[in-house]
DNA sequence: GCAGGGCCCATTGTATACAATAGCAGGAGC
DNA sequence: GCTCCTGCTATTGTATACAATGGGCCCTGC
């Protein structure tokens, strides 16, 4: 990979881990020193991180400052993703899924089942869950075939926490994992009415489903919330 | 302006306008010479418009070609559009209107009375339209006060023809200014329409009104196809 | 004559020098 | 003492030199 695409995914992982804190200036030199390249790449990468909206230009005009995302952000960003995800369901449905494009999706359903199956959660089902719930959703937003509607999605992903593949690590406290349980336990059920209004043709059905499904992400924020709240804007921080 | 970002707006131009061919590769040193200036701005600039979706990197993995176009992708957009707009009318209506939007929006439904009223178009109508149309949509988007709502609109826009203030000069055929002047009227009474949902704090019909206004676009193109053709990809243009 | 390998060239990636610009501080004048 | 102007400095904008890379073409050997 060229150095440029490695100073990016540097750059946002210290952006979104929150080692650059939301409204700190970036500036190249800095930046460029730190991480031992020239100004070049660096330029490059504020570029690309700019147009993801992880980095805004300052207010004077001069360089980047790192994006204040609130609370709000986040939860308007679901909702745009489930607006938009529910439309690809919609468009899915109603021009009849593939065959290979079903067997994606009951094979996702066969994984969630083997995560839910157990009645409760083992270290390794949130990564676990977390993949073939991206495999799931990738399969219905790229079934829709509608090239502007992925590409809105992607670049709405880049809303910290609003994707469908979000953080969503295993925690160990015991009454938190009994609540994770229960809401993807809810997410796996929802999936298997996705699945059925979309074999079936529903369009309605899918599109009303899979943006009720979206808020799922919500509770998931909720649960996470001491580890999201750092990166967050002061104001929306409290 | 600086000039990296007159770049920008050069190279997007030659694009659009049709200058530069779907398809056609974009190297650095060809536009820098081209244009007067050194690599470097050219490079910021590709970059940008590599994000916007203009440009597409080269299957060689060799800098870029202009993206080409469908038909299908400029529908696609303006689908995607109607969702976006739907919901953040949706979301402006259930929260209130403020005076000052309602203010705006009449202030749009005058000026499109004054297009409309005499009953046929004249010179400078289709500017003045697109003008009003452009004010509308954006009270609707900017009032949803849907930060990554508003950003997914400013994206898909990119796509031409699928914005709102796409494309819409005079035409001289009398028999197109005619059609013209029908699709028009019909969006002047959408409007009228949408506004009056939106002040009664009717969510879901203007939603619904706004979804299906957006559809007026796909008349415009059908108007307009003489124009757009030359921009599309070969297989679509036929 | 065809296939394989190596060289050359076209093009992008990176570093760095220099230019331009805007903010800030310090001094001078009122 | 306050204000305005000027020069400095920090930072980004631009140009260019050089490095790296990958593909195409030619040459050679079979």
């Amino acid at each position: 990979m060229s150095q440029q695409n490695q100073i990016v995914l540097k750059l946002r992982e210290m952006i979104l881990s929150g080692l650059l804190r939301p409204g700190e200036r970036v500036a190249e030199i800095p930046v460029a020193d730190h991480l031992g390249v020239s100004r070049t790449p660096v330029r490059y990468a504020l570029g690309v991180l700019a147009r993801e909206g992880l980095v805004v230009p300052s207010s004077n005009g001069r360089g980047f400052v790192v994006r204040e995302f609130t609370i709000k952000d986040i939860h308007d960003a679901i909702e745009v993703r489930g607006a938009l995800e529910g439309m690809a369901a919609r468009l899915l449905a109603q021009r009849g899924i593939s065959p290979e494009a079903e067997a994606g999706l009951r094979a996702c359903l066969a994984d969630g089942q083997r995560v839910v199956g157990k009645g409760r959660l083992v270290p390794g089902d949130g990564v676990a869950w977390a993949t073939l719930n991206e495999r799931f959703h990738d399969l219905i937003v790229g079934g829709s075939e509608n090239r502007p509607l992925i590409h809105a999605l992607r670049i709405n992903d880049q809303v910290p926490f609003s994707s469908a593949k979000a953080f969503l690590d295993d925690i160990t406290d015991p009454v938190m994992t009994r609540r994770q349980y229960d809401i993807l336990l809810m997410a796996h059920m929802q999936h298997g009415l996705i699945v059925k209004a979309l074999v079936s043709g529903d369009g309605a059905r899918a599109e009303a489903l899979v943006r009720e499904h979206s808020y799922a992400a919500f509770e998931n924020i909720t649960l996470f919330r001491s580890a999201i709240y750092p990166l967050l804007a002061k104001e929306a921080a409290g």
